[in-house]
DNA sequence: ATTATTTATTCTACAATTTAGAAAAAATGA
DNA sequence: TCATTTTTTCTAAATTGTAGAATAAATAAT
């Protein structure tokens, strides 16, 4: 790649895009092992550890959240958690997701209607 | 990977679920130049030819397209194009993601409010 | 106090998706 | 014939998604 496409501005992975918007939901209670299960709890996907840790280390890497360390807690296994937070940055990615999904979507008729409507962002 | 993790289902990548759902708006003129206008014409993202492309073999192989070649037609440049369209296992992906994006996004409220709604699948 | 169990994060390696750019093909216009 | 235009194909690489094993740190059980 020579010139960085800035057109891209807005796009974030398909994980990445269903992580950022776990954390927003979860808010002070947001780390690995809780995003896991509300999206396995949403949407009944099954995404292993793993690869939920490394999404949230990448989408720290690109500023979209900054996590923090709490304390442990008095039961069996309370170790520490790692906790996340979304940025004003992440906040504006999501915002500019949403933004273009609504555009991409606008007028598109599949039968089988759906009809529900995207949460405010 | 052992077992081919089945939660998978709904799930399509950012440029899959775009480039699907930019077929689907363009019904019989769908096509990878006019699928790359539009979706620049859409939400000013610049993907490149060569990714379009890559993208509608790959959603093809998966079952999600079905391609056929067109005429020439009388114009300079005009040769023959390669027409996409949607199949029923490709609709039915949309949807699912569909759906669980509006799961996903229930709820959520950032600050700056976009209050658009999807189209109906 | 050693060992087991539980909750949690980190590490590692690989697979799948996204990407751009150059090459090729097929048409008309000069 | 050579240039130009529209279009597709090829190639190589960067980014994103993935699982599974290893590690860590806590309480519970013996």
């Amino acid at each position: 790649m020579t010139s960085p496409n800035s057109s891209r501005e807005g796009s974030l992975g398909e994980l990445e895009h269903i992580v950022l918007l776990t954390l927003v939901r979860l808010g002070d209670d947001a780390y690995g092992m809780s995003v896991r299960s509300t999206i396995h709890e949403l949407i009944g996907r099954d995404i292993s550890i793993g690869a939920i840790y490394t999404t949230l280390e990448r989408l720290q890497d690109k500023g979209y959240v900054r996590s923090s360390m709490g304390e442990a807690t008095a039961k069996r296994g309370g170790r520490a958690k790692k906790y996340f937070k979304v940025t004003a940055k992440g906040t504006k990615a999501l915002r500019a997701v949403r933004s273009n999904l609504e555009v991409l979507w606008q007028g598109i008729q599949i039968f089988g209607s759906l009809d529900g409507e995207f949460g405010r962002i």
